[in-house]
DNA sequence: GACCTTTATGCTCATGTTGAGCATAATCTA
DNA sequence: TAGATTATGCTCAACATGAGCATAAAGGTC
């Protein structure tokens, strides 16, 4: 059994993150590694090409996965090298799905996240106190406060694999829950794929900050309001507007294209697009995230 | 053709980064994954020890890689699946080869790696004036002197992948240079590891950075100059002494012992240790690596 | 014993970065 | 005309970072 491909297709539209998907949303596009590939990204994107019909632009390896051998089973595993691939979206194209809609707990600049959090704390904090031992209860509760930013330690946006793996653990997710338990909201995927997905925010969010990435997902013009409406919906964290606009303006990576934003509410904001030939000459630090306190 | 698990096991000896080899040097511990293993790391846990009789503490996987497929050849290809692994080195253990032996320019520490660049530099530029057109021209040089700092951009020690590539492509090294060429001074390995090697130092010098990685490279006990000489020679800089001291104590992850260093030269320097306790008891960030001026 | 070399360690200072928020400008709508 | 709404300019305090001065505590040399 030859490794398998597999891509997550990220994008944003209308503000929120979106992933692409096959079979209702269950399966991410992948294909087997065959001969005549040429590399393992060629590869991927003959593979999401003739299944999705999307091309891929920037394209990176995230990690590679197998799944746990079958006692008595077949003599083969699944073995799944993944990649992170970002786009925008095109009109009319079937299959996107909100990246949220998956993990609803990510998304922290709604206050529907940030109470699924809250109740999220108090389900894993029953899940502590049925370790067995009081090491083992204070040990879970320490790793359930710093996985959640509870006790005041603060949220961490790029814990997204932690966060996932320790309600697969509490068996708070369909993927590990007896049948008929209660569950929490999202959508679940086929095997394990959706712990492919949270590999892939975790490394989005984490990349957004060091690396200009964020453009990859923006049509040609933009309005700052918009790249900053579009670094948020990845980071899943409000962000203060006036740091964000000097941050931005300071990396000197943008420029006006001189038009105005049509039809906006307020004042209209100027128009800018990113100066592709920075890339490659000069170093290039993404955005430090100026965070703004969740109200 | 199963894919194959292969290890870049790290330790710091005498102030000198060193890799765990096979075969006088030219081959890294691997073996193919197999089906009595549990897991891609335990398959890999099996086959170094197996190897070399050395167990592994920390490891983190870095990248699959595959061979292009050979025209005609078989249909099967090599597929790699890397990681990195931190310990440290055990009296009388063979196959330790230095870090630099096989990038003597990495270590900008020394006058010699830095007096090498230089002689990489006009190589480069060499190679940049071989490019057909003069955008060509002017592309390979920006590229140049991006990747080695040239031009007063300053030297990125975590480019060290980069570099690699870049003098492969230059024919620079004996991996891609015609029989009987001349190259740059530096060991090679069989096949492509050594772009495998080059890979798992740019992560140990980017992890270095952001999570305090280094203390699996530290004995039990060490003085403040013995943590800056491993830093610095992980990551090929020297650093400012004072400033390091001033970042390693505000990030209280490590307490004094008490003791005090046996057979030093000058006033005698306090013994500190790693505080194990902390990991999963706090966030923790690495150190921001307070660079001195390159003498 | 005085003095030099060497490493350890404490402290200052200028500069840059980051988080927070006030104030004003330019639109549209009621 | 008075909000409402978004854009944009600017200030301030707190903290981080790069550089380097000054002193302390050892051993060795004359």
């Amino acid at each position: 059994m030859p490794p398998e491909l597999i891509a997550v297709l990220i994008a944003v539209s209308d503000d929120r993150p979106m992933v692409l998907t096959l079979e209702g949303g269950r399966l991410l596009p992948s294909g087997p590694l065959e001969a005549g590939h040429r590399s393992l990204q060629t590869g991927l994107r003959l593979w999401v090409e003739h299944q999705t019909g999307h091309a891929l632009g920037h394209v990176e390896q995230l990690y590679t996965f197998a799944d746990a051998p079958v006692d008595g089973g077949p003599d083969e595993r699944r073995v799944m090298i993944s990649y992170l691939a970002l786009t925008r979206t095109r009109r009319g194209e079937r299959g996107w799905r909100g990246w949220y809609d998956y993990f609803p707990w990510e998304d922290q600049t709604a206050p529907e996240g940030r109470a699924l959090v809250q109740r999220i704390a108090r389900l894993l904090d029953d899940w502590a106190g049925r370790a067995p031992s009081a090491a083992g209860q204070e040990a879970r509760r320490q790793r359930v406060a710093l996985t959640f930013g509870l006790d005041g330690l603060g949220w961490d946006d790029e814990l997204v694999l932690q966060r996932y793996e320790l309600l697969w653990e509490a068996a708070l997710v369909p993927e590990s829950a007896p049948p008929g338990a209660p569950v929490l909201p999202g959508l679940s995927m086929a095997c394990d794929e959706r712990r492919v997905l949270a590999t892939a925010m975790a490394r989005l969010r984490a990349k957004i900050r060091y690396r200009p990435v964020i453009y990859e997902l923006m049509p040609d013009s933009f309005t700052l309001l918009h790249l900053q409406r579009t670094v948020e919906a990845v980071a899943g964290q409000p962000m203060h507007k006036q740091n964000f606009r000097r941050l931005v303006a300071q990396q000197d990576l943008i420029e006006e294209t001189g038009e105005v934003a049509p039809d906006t509410r307020g004042r209209p904001a100027r128009l800018f697009r990113f100066r592709r030939e920075v890339i490659g000459a000069r170093r290039i630090a993404g955005s430090k995230l100026p965070l703004a306190r969740p109200i």
